[in-house]
RNA sequence: GCCGAAGUGGCGGAAUGGCAGACGCGCUGGACUCAAAAUCCAGUGUCCUCACGGACGUGUGGGUUCAAGUCCCACCUUCGGCACCA
């Protein structure tokens, strides 16, 4: 009984195309080149996630599809293998990393075969291979090879470095120290999550909320010396090649904020006397509000704390800045929901008036960003409002704000109603004869009449210039304005806008000294080592002197010398100290060299590493020569679409192009840009879920039930919002709910609200859908096919197991469509005949082929799907099925459901051997587009009141015509005027009357 | 708070400014069957109507247009990202 079994022909096909190895993409072919690339999973001990596939079948569909175009199609596939849960079970079980990762990857490579995607395995790469890690090694110690020219805009390498002669002149350690500090590749004193109760350094995403996510242990900040790579040197480069990618807008969007470019100047302030001839260097964006300074604060890191403080002030500043040095970055910003700060004694001149103005220290400030200084102008920046109200600072206005913002103010509407005479106790003629305890009128408004009624006359009874004069004389009442306007208090500079403002200014600085236009990022430098074992060595030496410290100076490895492999480890333990597992290794540590004693680096690179190159790998997987050769690199880059999760939307994006442009700098890839396009697949969520909240009886709260309304729920706990009860969650099925307008309720008790949403898939919430499951029961290529079906590839879906049965009893009806189940062996039920297929047919066969290829052109796989399952209900109705018909419509379906297709394909061609694979895809005729006649809607007044049908050709005169003609439009029609017909060709009538 | 994306039947979703709800799920009825499953056929936005037919309908309010799910303005909600970056 031959019905459709995936169990079976799915290995076949599977086996069939691993043993001609159909899907091997050859370097040398003629054909157009394409490279076509997922993100490569990092395989999780849990096995492939549902989420995986989303990704695979769609770059999947267009690979097969772009190869039956007569494209050379490059699709591989790969291991993000270093990482921290293979070592964490290593520490817990005492298994080597490696043999957990080879598992894993065994897995995961064994369910993503069984899904039948068309990947080159012969270029499978594996980052952990130390044939892979070899090259990040070597690429690595090109970025220390290399400093970046700012005048030229590129990475140079380091011997072309022009060294000062002063520099020179100090010998060769001079140099060398010179030469490290412009490095790519450079070391640093920077804080790291340091857990003395783990006895380990955390990597950020094991911190959670300043706890550690295992054991939820404090987590402090201790620095520690890392390598760092200056990527900051790129911004400019990372940012303004976003123009040249066809990315999705959001994802550009993330990286142009997370680049965070501003535009500003730096302004020296000299110390008043009697501190000394230092000078504080501040940033700022708004160099026009200079005459709003009323205050200077410093982080307190800043290296002038201590020289500024006045000995009256020295002890509380430093107990602050002890007491800021010790908290975590979370408690600094989220418990900080008032400012704090202290006065340090000292006091800076304004550069632009002369002002003498304090000088404080306040953990507001970021000693990482610009300078570690700013000037606070609170007039005209929130936290800087905030502060000065909290420490009672001056707050001067420098910036009048347009007319429109002081009229929607406070103050803007009291004066208007007292110009409306709106306040019947309080008029204008009343206001001058003080009555400040009237009912209706508060002190506050009391306050601000009284004010407006001195200028009334003044200002000849003009709100606008009332409000403008009160905001000079009592800006407070306004509150902070941070947007721009006109200059006011500004001496010389009074009456320009704040654009005229900032040019004329700088300018004056740069004059003077005091200052230069500067542009920052917020982006850092990016933090390169981890404490930890599972991760790439350091191609790197340290010299120690006979009594074991370091000297300071580094050797490289040499290229001969790679891949420096991971050390044997009998203990996976933390060190208990901050010192990274690797230095238990103590034979590997110390290397003798030329008579001179190093020890090897001990920190490890962060999985971001191996990630950052990957792509270039799969171009030349096996070359022990060079990480690619470059007549490859020149064949195939860029790489013409890149999927993957928008979860990877800045960082891996963000260092893979870094270190890409690096590469180009140094001249060993052709482009300056690694991915051309990128989508990013929606996440899929687990299926839909009800939920019904009820009271904890004995609880402040009575038992029964809560009507969702009333719930604060945030998909694990649920509390009432009157009682700050705590609710218990009920799981209700689908049928025990009904909706009513736009909310779910209980069918039982239609009061009761419910709570339906579909969550994330995680294994504590038990939502997760296993691919090897669906597999099992409805064979790879439903999976695949419901996937695409689910919706857009960009969009947030819930799974629907229905759906995917859904899909399964299309290809079912695909099956039946020619094979005969009832027959013994395969073959073709009778009804499939060498004949011409009748005219609505072919027509809806062409139909169908253009949809599916504009479709698949445009990635909504999901329209497509459905224009085929319209073909397969018309085919159903046939009782005579043209063979040619089903040929092209099996070549259709194939990138989507490929191993049906190939066994569909088998039979319709008499059994003969060999895949579809590389069989022209099917063309339309434009001719059969068309069909003679047309169903043309008519309105009357917009509205659809008949559909009549006219030839294809029909003009625009016929066309109107006939709609008049229609019965049931004159009908409507009779005894009223037509003001106007408008008639648009083979699309629509509208008939306006009065 | 800031930036971004999205709100359409019971559900997933479809619609170059031109017949809203294609396709699938679910549901209802029918055929087949001793029966069930599977399969096939028909119906299925809401309300009014025996029916013919009609009214309403794409988060809310306004606007542009002969015509708006689609364009413009304001707002609400949900999701994602960032968050003292001067």
């Amino acid at each position: 009984m031959p019905t459709y079994n995936p169990k079976v022909i799915e290995p076949r096909w599977q086996r069939y195309w691993e043993e001609h190895k159909t899907f091997k993409t050859p370097d040398d072919s003629p054909k157009p080149k394409l490279y076509i690339l997922d993100m490569f999973p990092y395989p999780s001990g849990a096995g492939l996630h549902v989420g995986h596939p989303e990704g695979y079948t769609a770059t999947d569909i267009l690979c097969r599809y772009k190869r039956m175009r007569g494209y050379n199609v490059l699709h591989p596939m790969g291991w993000d293998a270093f990482g921290l849960p293979a070592e964490q079970y290593a520490i817990q079980t005492g298994t080597h990393p490696a043999v957990t990762t080879q598992q894993n990857i065994e897995t995961f490579r064994r369910q993503i075969k069984m899904l039948g995607f068309s990947y080159d395995w012969d270029r499978e790469i594996n980052t952990t291979d130390p044939a892979y890690f070899k090259w990040t090694q070597w690429i690595f110690l090109e970025l220390y090879d290399t400093w970046y020219d700012k005048e030229q805009g590129r990475g140079r390498p380091i011997r072309e470095l022009p060294i000062p002669p002063e520099i020179q002149a100090q010998g060769n350690d001079a140099v060398r120290a010179y030469q490290d500090s412009k490095r790519l590749a450079y070391m640093a004193e920077v804080p790291v999550n340091w857990c003395p109760a783990l006895g380990t350094v955390l990597a950020n995403e094991e911190v959670i909320d300043g706890r550690s996510e295992r054991g939820n242990h404090p987590v402090v900040r201790m620095p520690l010396k890392q390598w760092m790579l200056r990527i900051t040197d790129y911004a400019e480069r990372l940012l303004a090649d976003l123009e040249t990618v066809q990315w999705p807008h959001a994802i550009k969007e993330m990286q142009r904020n997370w680049i965070g470019r501003s535009v500003g100047a730096e302004v020296d302030f000299a110390l008043a006397p009697p501190a000394g001839p230092a000078t504080i260097r501040v940033f700022t964006t708004r160099p026009d509000t200079l005459f709003g300074a009323t205050y200077l604060v410093l982080a307190p890191e800043h290296p002038l704390v201590d020289a500024v403080t006045t000995p009256a002030h020295r002890a509380t500043v430093t107990a602050y800045k002890n007491q800021a040095a010790t908290k975590s970055d979370f408690e600094r910003t989220e418990l900080a929901k008032t400012k704090t700060g202290v006065f340090t004694g000292a006091y800076a001149v304004n550069p632009v008036n002369g002002a003498k103005i304090p000088i404080w220290i306040a953990d507001y400030v970021l000693g990482s960003y610009g300078t570690g200084a700013i000037m606070a102008v609170p007039a005209h920046d929130e936290r800087d409002f905030e502060f000065a109200r909290q420490f009672r600072l001056p707050i001067v206005p420098v910036v009048l704000p347009p007319e429109t913002w002081l009229k929607h103010s406070r103050v803007g509407g009291i004066v208007a109603s007292l110009a409306a005479g709106d306040v019947p106790q309080l008029s204008r003629e009343n206001v001058s004869h003080p009555q400040p305890h009237l009912p209706t009128v508060s002190q506050f408004e009391y306050k601000v009449m009284t004010a407006a009624h001195r200028v009334w006359d003044e200002c000849g009874g003009d709100t606008t210039r009332i409000l403008q004069r009160l905001y000079g004389d009592h800006v407070e009442w306004f509150g902070c304005f941070v947007d721009e306007g006109t200059a006011i208090n500004s001496g010389p500079f009074d009456g320009l806008s704040t654009a005229e403002f900032k040019t004329k200014v700088t300018a004056w600085l740069a004059e003077h000294g005091k200052g230069a236009s500067k542009v920052n990022y917020k982006l850092r430098d990016w933090l390169f080592s981890r404490q930890r074992y599972w991760g790439e060595p350091f191609p790197i030496l340290h010299e120690v002197d006979a009594t074991g410290k370091r000297t300071g100076n580094i050797a490289v490895l040499s290229l001969d010398e790679l891949p420096l492999t991971l050390p044997e480890l009998e203990d996976y333990q933390p060190t208990g100290k901050p010192e990274p597992p690797l230095s238990k290794a103590k034979d590997w540590l110390t290397v003798v060299r030329d008579g001179k004693r190093y020890v090897r680096e001990t920190n490890t690179m962060p999985q971001w590493a191996g990630s950052c190159w990957y792509y270039l790998r799969y171009l030349d997987p096996k070359n022990d020569q060079a990480f690619c050769d470059p007549a490859k690199l020149k064949k195939w880059l860029p790489i013409d679409l890149y999927v993957g999760g928008a979860e990877h939307a800045v960082l891996h994006l963000l260092y893979s192009r870094f270190w890409h442009k690096v590469l180009y700098d140094r001249g060993h890839v052709p482009c300056p840009e690694p991915f051309l396009r990128l989508v990013n697949q929606g996440m899929i969520l687990g299926e839909m879920e009800y939920t019904a909240f009820q009271k904890i009886s004995g609880g402040a709260v009575p038992p029964g039930l809560v009507s969702a309304e009333q719930v604060d729920f945030d998909g694990d706990v649920a509390v009432h919002k009157k009682t700050a009860a705590k609710l218990m969650l009920i799981k209700l099925d689908e049928d025990q709910v009904e909706k009513k307008g736009d909310a779910f309720v209980l069918k039982e008790d239609p009061s009761i609200r419910v709570d339906a949403r579909a969550y994330k898939m995680s294994k504590s919430r038990g939502n997760v859908i296993n691919p090897d499951q669906v597999v099992d029961q409805y064979g790879a290529d439903s999976l695949r096919l419901y996937e695409m079906f689910m919706g857009p590839l960009e969009a947030v879906k819930p799974w629907s197991m229905r759906g995917v049965e859904g899909v399964f009893r299309f290809l079912n009806r695909v099956w039946r469509l020619m094979i005969d189940e009832r027959a013994e062996n395969m073959r073709l039920l009778d009804a499939v005949q060498d004949v011409e297929p009748d005219k609505e047919t072919l027509q809806l066969l062409h139909h169908t082929i253009k949809k599916v290829t504009d479709d698949i052109e445009a990635l909504a796989f999901n329209t497509a799907i459905s224009a085929m399952m319209e073909l397969a209900n018309h085919l159903t109705r046939q009782t005579v099925r043209p063979r040619s018909v089903l040929k092209t419509f099996v070549l259709l379906l194939s990138p989507f459901a490929p191993h049906v297709a190939e066994e569909l394909w088998q039979v319709l061609n008499g059994f003969r051997e060999g895949t579809l694979a590389y069989e022209p895809w099917p063309s339309y005729d434009e001719s059969l587009l068309k069909s003679d006649t047309l169903q043309v809607p008519v309105q009357i007044n917009g509205k659809l009141r008949a559909v009549v049908t006219v030839p294809a050709d029909c003009d625009k005169e016929k066309l109107e015509k006939a709609a008049l003609a229609d019965t049931k439009i004159r009908g409507l029609l009779e005894g009223k005027t037509i003001r106007r017909i408008v008639v648009v060709p083979a699309k629509l009538v509208n008939v306006v009357t009065d």
